[in-house]
DNA sequence: GGTGAAACGTAGGCCGT
DNA sequence: ACGGCCTACGTTTCACC
């Protein structure tokens, strides 16, 4: 397992910040030389710390004005259920996100679509049909005053 | 306001798997010289459709094992609370993401910590002392089969 | 939108600590 | 085992077509 220092953890701190930034600018920043820092972030790389690169889009300028969050109830908690309702929520690309959590429902989920009329279609034509689900509850997201993944 | 063709989008498909992949990489993807892609890149960058790149971190492997959201009402909607809640909470390392949401409650926020005893302490420590906060409801996250972020 | 060439960055061998 | 130096190679970037 690859070890977490100072360094590392400043490497980490700033490719989250700015994932193409050149390893020049990262090196000076971290106090590395150009090739030790490479060396590094290969490492964390190599060891799935760093699991990939992803750039960061604005979802109101593309078509995803429309975004809630969703608690979703099963009728059942055997394990072919779940999966069941896993399948086919993965299946569809309006679900962003699908945790499983404890408390009174099974599953929250992230749904973004273009607007209220494409969150409507979803939530009665693919949620709706499905046998497993049990109770349903939308919390529209009217804004995040904080996000850091965006 | 920029143009999202087919190409475009193509290219910001390309981005958001890989930010990281070279811009001779991703004109032979989408099917551009590399000076041609280069500058539509630069230009979505430009109008803000592109607002960044991030490393996306693997959480189990560096101290965040505890990820929870959590559900927040508030004893008044005025928008002076709701203005120190959220200054109150933009303040907290552990809170990733607060999303002012439609609903009985008013807040869904997700928290990440090291483990239980972590989340416990914020629980407690950060999130029972705002005056502000009437209810909260916590959903413990215990894995999550589809999560196009990580 | 494509071409070409200069500027720039990456990546890996090598050596010192 | 880890950091710094050097250099060949690849990539980015921009003026020009």
């Amino acid at each position: 397992m690859t070890k977490i220092d100072a360094i590392n953890d400043r490497i980490l701190q700033e490719l989250s910040r700015d994932a193409r930034q050149s390893n020049l600018a990262l090196a000076e920043r971290v106090g590395l030389s150009p090739s030790a820092c490479l060396r590094r972030v290969q490492e964390l790389e190599r060891a799935g710390v760093i699991k990939g690169y992803r750039a960061v889009l604005d979802g109101e300028k593309l078509g995803t004005g429309f975004v809630a969050y969703v608690t979703v109830g099963l009728n059942s908690h055997t394990k072919a259920t779940q999966e069941a309702f896993e399948r086919a929520i993965s299946r569809a690309r309006e679900v962003r996100e699908c945790h499983n959590v404890t408390g009174t429902v099974e599953y929250l989920l992230r749904i973004e679509t273009f607007d209220l009329a494409g969150y409507k279609h979803w939530h009665t034509e693919v949620l709706g049909v499905l046998p497993q689900v049990r109770s349903i509850t939308t919390y529209v997201v009217m804004g995040s005053p904080k996000d850091d993944r965006a």
